[in-house]
DNA sequence: AATAATAAAAGTATTTTTTACCATTATTGT
DNA sequence: ACAATAATGGTAAAAAATACTTTTATTATT
């Protein structure tokens, strides 16, 4: 490195980088988030989003990758980069910018043991208490592009189970959207992009009848993404 | 602030974080980019989106309003967080994060003087040249962004004069979408949204009858978004 | 002064999509 | 066997998008 090269970086201040993660799940048809009571200070006893310090050789991406696998144990979890928070005064303690991500994760498999042992517990998006710092406002604009984002892909498939039936992905799209859907058109609708494949297997807990359970097309979903199809769901 | 406080902090990782601006302009029809030649090491010499470092004290947001406001001499220019680049490889000399920008800008307001003193020139999207470090790809996720946008928002007026034809708003959609569109139509669809003040004052530059200036109904845009409208243009 | 040329602006008819609503079906517990 | 229930399939009306035509205001040209 030329001497020019190390003067313009050293001039320059550096701070913190941290990554929160606003992690939602869904069951018993409702939106719910993951959050956690801090056990250090500062702002210990203090509900928080679940994040880290990205360190000094780690892609940001990956730090989430990691704090995720930490605190639910799963690996493949999907998480999407929402916006990141950059006042000067956002933390007390230190400058310190937050790259927040939101994440989709299927309530049933995450691993309930681990969790607990972070002190991370499942809110109703509806009923969540006070969090530190801007972790509020994190939760507020992460809801937004989750609507957003569901609106044109169908991402509301990463927090179902692999097998499910019409009626729970529609229950799923009213708990995100607050607001009710016809079972018919909204049938029709999710039918006609092509991407969900019908099994035999039927599920019989919420009706005499039973629902056909669904799963989706990872690769004619590609396949039409690619073509530049629009899967504009509501 | 605690010891413990002061142990969570001292513990992790500082490092630099940049901004970066991707500056829309448009006219005679076709969108534009602002882009600039480095003049100091690193990189010396090569095409680059303008940007600068975060001081210690400053908003993210600050530092990116800086910026512009040095290269353009503009005050209020529009602009909203693109995406955070955080690969650990993206920047050879130090280790290096970049919350990019995009701004849109009115072509014809911006100081020529000031951004030719910095090197800054104007681009047609179609023919840039190769930029440095990952700012190709920050390109490419904003015009994205930009057409998302534009896709629900009237912030296209963001890039046109104060006052404006239908024809050259809609020139401007053809220029952001690459794809012709119906006069008629479009004309019908943008008056109903009702944010379009019209002017007795006629644009004669390209037909013998002349168009129609309007201006912006900002006050009633706020109004309609509070309430939920959805502006679909495209 | 009449007219040809031009793009803006307004209008209309057709097609497609959305929405609201109704009918049928498969199943089970009584 | 039958009532009950939610899933599924279907249909008609309403709304929106699209393609296309006509009229209009203006200027340059004959």
């Amino acid at each position: 490195m030329t001497n020019k090269t190390v003067d313009f970086y050293s001039k320059a201040a550096k701070m913190h980088v941290a990554t929160d993660c606003i992690v939602f799940g869904f069951n018993t048809g409702e939106l719910k988030l993951l959050i956690f009571k801090r056990r250090v200070e500062p702002h210990s006893g203090d509900w928080s989003l679940i994040g880290s310090f990205v360190q000094v050789d780690e892609d940001v991406d990956n730090a989430a990758r990691r704090v995720l696998k930490e605190i639910t144990g799963l690996d493949n979890v999907f998480f999407e980069q929402s916006k990141t928070y950059g006042k000067a005064d956002r933390d007390e303690g230190s400058r310190c910018i937050s790259v927040a991500q939101f994440a989709l994760i299927r309530i049933e498999e995450y691993d309930k043991k681990l969790t607990e042992k972070h002190g991370a517990y499942w809110y109703r998006i509806q009923d969540l208490p006070k969090l530190v710092l801007d972790h509020d406002q994190m939760v507020i604009d992460a809801l937004e592009i989750l609507r957003q984002r569901a609106k044109h892909q169908p991402i509301g498939f990463e927090l179902l189970p692999e097998k499910f039936t019409i009626p729970q992905l529609q229950s799923l799209y009213e708990a995100i959207y607050q607001r009710s859907l016809d079972p018919g058109n909204f049938r029709k609708k999710v039918l006609s992009f092509k991407v969900l494949i019908k099994l035999d297997e039927k599920d019989r807990s919420s009706s005499k009848r039973g629902a056909h359970y669904y799963t989706f097309d990872h690769e004619n979903y590609k396949k039409l993404l690619r073509s530049g199809y629009n899967f504009e769901v509501i």
